[in-house]
DNA sequence: TCTCCGTTGTCAACGGACTGTAAAGAGGCG
DNA sequence: CGCCTCTTTACAGTCCGTTGACAACGGAGA
């Protein structure tokens, strides 16, 4: 279970930050200022770091340039008000890896999470999902190839790393939202009929029969899940 | 548990909503004047802050605007005598989070209150009830998944939605205004049977007998309440 | 106990919102 | 230019939420 320490002062959105981290299979620690977090983050670094901008006692980039400058690679999101978003360059800079502009949903930030700490483990630990198999299809997508019943299936790029991120969350439903942060990369969600489009796509492939999907099934008003 | 801060110069109604709040579960403090309230709320920051409008010495208007100005983040509800009407559009544009036009009910203040402190939390906060299993029925809310007796069975959002919230509320007997308020997300409350024929679906779906209810049980004249 | 009226349960049908999918448009790359 | 992939558009089909009607029920008062 990935650990994460939140810096935050605000008590409502500390709570808040816990209980949503907590809810997606994080252990979540709190730190309520700038020391406290500093010294929590150099005792014992966890996975991810949430870090507010505005804290007590030490500012959160002072908190950041001292992490980086101590050797701590742990990944660090930033998280600053908007008006403040000169920080983003500073932070940046300061050695944060991602930043989110209050307010923010829940979601994105979860999925910017996502995002860094794959980047981060992406050169060692190897934590990414390298092949898969569900059904009569087998999937490697470190090789990029795909099978169905022994013969070989063309996916395009986006369409590997969308049925790599419904893997990745099997189980839960994901959001159209969601795929498109993660998937996509899209910050700003706009109004698009694209994932459904890919979807479609990749059924169509993947599945038996397209119109009764067994994989990749539709959450009415939700989005979808991957069962397997 | 929860801080809400009441700054309400009116005796009987600072002290109806001090034991209102209390009974909700909250810590409430009371404010008689719009000086003494802003120096409370920027002293320690509660989670919720109750307003009027018309105060002695300093406006809730200006009070909400100052607080704001001094980053302030906390949900603000704002109470105005009916007349004063246009003081909603103004009072949103100085930052308050919703309105309340008295008189009120108390439920009604309570569900809007729910809302706008869902709303700051991003969605994570109170809500993060992942799963509950009552009877022979198990429902996992993150999956989106219910079963009874092992079978799965299918759940519609909003009948999800609507078994959260009574879960949520369990062993409380829940209006069905309060549930158009928190589930529907209607400002305006019409006369409607919606919330009546959703119990009927869910009761269907999750009931051994659908008419002699044993977990959403029908309080004549007040609403529902679920036990389990 | 019986009656009456307001409240709740339930059915069926309507309509709107959401999804599936084909086909055209847009852009990149050799 | 031609091929490829991704995106957008358009339309059809499906799902589900809502409504109105009526039956059944509950509680209060005679």
């Amino acid at each position: 279970m990935p650990r994460v320490l939140i810096v935050e002062d605000d008590e409502s959105m500390a709570i808040a930050l816990r209980d949503g981290f907590e809810y997606e299979g994080f252990a979540p620690a709190l730190a309520r200022d700038g020391e406290a977090g500093l010294r929590q983050a150099l005792a014992e670094p966890p996975d991810l770091i949430i870090l507010d901008v505005m804290l007590p006692r030490m500012s959160g980039l002072d908190v950041c340039r001292k992490l980086r400058a101590d050797g701590v690679a742990t990944p660090i999101i930033m998280l600053t008000a908007r008006g403040q978003e000169i920080d983003k360059v500073l932070g940046l800079k300061m050695g944060a890896d991602d930043y989110v502009t209050k307010p923010f949903s829940f979601m994105e930030l979860m999925a910017r999470a996502e995002a860094v700490m794959r980047r981060a483990n992406g050169g060692a630990g190897a934590a990414a999902l390298e092949a898969y198999s569900f059904g009569d299809v087998s999937v490697n997508f470190k090789k990029h190839e795909a099978r169905k019943g022994g013969r070989p299936v063309d996916l395009s790029q986006r369409e590997l790393q969308l049925l790599k991120y419904l893997i990745e969350h099997r189980g839960q439903v994901v959001a159209r939202e969601q795929l498109l942060y993660a998937v996509w990369g899209y910050e700003q969600i706009p109004f698009t009929r694209t994932v459904d489009m890919h979807v479609a796509k990749l059924r169509k492939k993947i599945e038996g029969k397209a119109d009764e999907p067994q994989f990749i099934v539709t959450v009415h008003r939700v989005g979808y899940k991957f069962i397997g």
